[in-house]
DNA sequence: TGCAAAGTACGAACACTTTCGTATGATTAC
DNA sequence: GTAATCATACGAAAGTGTTCGTACTTTGCA
């Protein structure tokens, strides 16, 4: 028997994280709605956003909500969380645990603004207040 | 025809990090030594490693010397290489580019001592100070 | 010499992701 | 009321990743 509603929703892939990304943008959704903001970047039919929405549902991604004909989609998890969720992740596979590389070469990776510099540092700040 | 190495390397999958992360800790290996470090934690047979490691070299992720009748692999790229490159995609796919909200949730994610918090602090001023 | 050990190559099975065509039912427009 | 539209559900195909069994070759050694 598979439970309905995992409790750890797994890892998602590209496909359902670009989904994740309208509906963390727009809210509560529907497959149409997904699938109009998508298109235009993407060439996929219809039918494959449906599907790929449907199976997002069934592993916990997604939840939904089929009062309407049309049902409503939102997301299971909030950015911030699946965010933290991945790079962890990621922090585990390829930086054996160290979060500093992985600032690093996220600074590397892309240029960050002056302002964005400020941010971090804020945030740096923040944290060895809080502990100090 | 299919190019025997692509100039573009693929990102690697979790199994092949796995593998690249061996090489990158001892240097050029054989298919058994490789195996021989990753068998107490994970129970793949040495065949399935071997087989990995042979279609990474197709994919242009390993080069291999074949002088020696047992093969010896190399990473094709850097760990530093692969990380800019992971991280980077992660950035365009789940942080909308901002490299600042990927740092807070790496800090998030893994909490740094406060040896890790200096480090990241003294990457900033150069970063500040280059510009400046 | 001949046998065991160690190596590569190959093919196939299985799982998962992504894609889409088609079926079917509900709603809307005329 | 009937036809067109719009929705979900379903099944299947294609691509990729992961795993391993088996065959074949080379080497070392008793």
């Amino acid at each position: 028997m598979k439970r309905s509603k995992p409790s750890k929703p797994p890892k998602p892939t590209d496909a359902e994280l670009a989904i994740l990304r309208v509906l963390w943008q727009r809210g509560a959704s529907t497959v149409r709605d997904v699938w109009e903001e998508l298109s235009p970047h993407q060439h996929t039919g219809y039918t494959t956003v449906l599907k790929t929405m449907q199976i997002m549902a069934e592993k916990g991604l997604l939840a939904r909500d089929e009062t309407d004909r049309s049902h409503v989609y939102r997301a299971a998890r909030s950015e911030a969380q699946t965010q933290r969720q991945v790079v962890g992740h990621l922090l585990d596979r390829l930086f054996s645990g160290s979060a500093p590389k992985l600032v690093m070469q996220a600074l590397a990776a892309k240029k960050a603004t002056p302002a964005e510099l400020a941010e971090i540092r804020k945030l740096l700040n923040d944290m060895e207040g809080g502990r100090r």
